[in-house]
DNA sequence: CGCGTTCTTGACTGCTTTCAAAGATGGTGG
DNA sequence: CCACCATCTTTGAAAGCAGTCAAGAACGCG
């Protein structure tokens, strides 16, 4: 699979990540690509959600990178989650009017609605399954949040999100791409920018990444996980 | 309604959170009765749930309070949340044959098997009511360890804590029981006991709180609330 | 090419941790 | 009923990680 760094804009990475959740069946892919076909765009830095409003249509992100937000009333800001290509939003398990947290586009950001899956459809049980990974990120978000140094948090975070956009077939083994600016990395790992932009040094002079264009390279998978003890998350067996 | 620190022993408690959650009908209650007629006890500081192995059972908490918490090979800890009477164990969405993570009784603990709800039902409400208020507690437990100072941790923590023991009617407007030790206070917010320590003694000197004999006072309740733009989560309209 | 945003770096401050030790508390058995 | 022990709480002193403030450099966009 060649490497692209650049962010597709078509419905076909969203569509692999589920691919991979659960492989789907014919009936599944069309109905996924049929709601692809009307896709909806948001410019970088938009509130797709505001927080306490109504929450309206389930949406599955296409392209572009988004996030949960909390906003407090000084202007800090934390970034709960980020939500990739393949991620789902406003999937409510029960009758919830109220969005539980402002989403935010960090990218410009493409989505469309989410079809109706036939029950214990592999698409259904890709949805499921979607929900289980976003808990578990949820659970290692506060690990990583109480306890890690900033140090430990960048390199659990970068490992996090290759992960991620791996499954979508949008980064490899080594490299992801990185369209967020240090301020809101900062604001995903509860630190600042100026101490992002230290430790981001710290870890291109200790030979771990490097960075360029908007892509980060991550030069020894091995060495960094030990370094924060890193766990695939599981969902199942 | 008198306040009673001490905390109880059968399931009256856990039985008024999910009442509170969604108003039960008499085959719900009765189903919950039933089910509590057989409780299963475990002493303080046991880990009721292994990370990484196979769920068992999905359990209510009758009495007592547990923790989830993630461990480190360097002996960090970090709890994640917290499990009080009334809340749930182990439901999952899916087939997940795997914990996501570990759980611990922090007290003894006494719980007992989930009953299944009729479809629709009350029952059924809460218990999804009661997940999507787990998944509100993780957002904010992520934005309190990310953006709050330890001052402003604590208090949130505190009136998050006693809100949620006020819909088991274990904690009145004023007091809660807190039965952790400083040692695991400091671990579900990401600090060092010593830390806690100190910073209760600052929240006592501010006139904000008072503890004795595992009761905490909330003072001021409204000033606590300003000071860390409580909000009290929201589930349905 | 010019302007705004983002990145980078330095100097200094301060919140939180670390290390250490004394004091309080509570449960248990004699 | 009290002594004893383990655990928990409390406090001080010093170190360190991350934040704040500030300003120049680089980058990207129109």
């Amino acid at each position: 699979m060649k490497y692209s760094p650049a962010l597709s804009c078509d419905g076909s990475a969203a569509i692999a990540r589920l691919e991979a959740l659960a492989p789907l069946g014919r009936a599944d892919l069309a109905l996924l690509e049929q709601a692809s076909q009307v896709p909806r765009s948001v410019p970088a830095n938009r509130e797709i959600v505001v927080e306490g409003e109504p929450v309206t249509q389930p949406s599955i992100i296409l392209s572009g990178w988004a996030c949960r937000v909390r906003h407090f009333a000084d202007g800090r800001r934390q970034v709960l989650s980020l939500l990739l290509p393949g991620d789902l939003i406003g999937m409510c398990r029960q009758q919830r009017p109220v969005a539980a947290t402002a989403i935010l586009s960090a990218t410009k950001v493409t989505m469309c609605a989410v079809p109706e899956p036939a029950s214990r459809s592999p698409l259904a049980q890709a949805f499921a399954i979607s929900a289980a990974l976003e808990e578990a990120y949820f659970l290692r978000q506060i690990a990583r949040l109480g306890r890690l140094s900033a140090y430990e948090r960048l390199i659990d975070w970068l490992l996090e999100t290759q992960e991620r956009l791996m499954f979508a077939g949008l980064a490899d083994a080594q490299r992801l791409p990185m369209p967020l600016t240090q301020e809101m990395i900062a604001d995903v790992l509860g630190l600042t920018s100026v101490h992002v932009n230290r430790t981001l040094r710290a870890l291109r002079l200790d030979g771990l990444v490097e960075q360029r264009s908007g892509v980060v390279m991550l030069k020894d998978r091995a060495r960094l996980a030990s370094l924060v003890e890193y766990r695939a998350p599981r969902v199942s067996g």
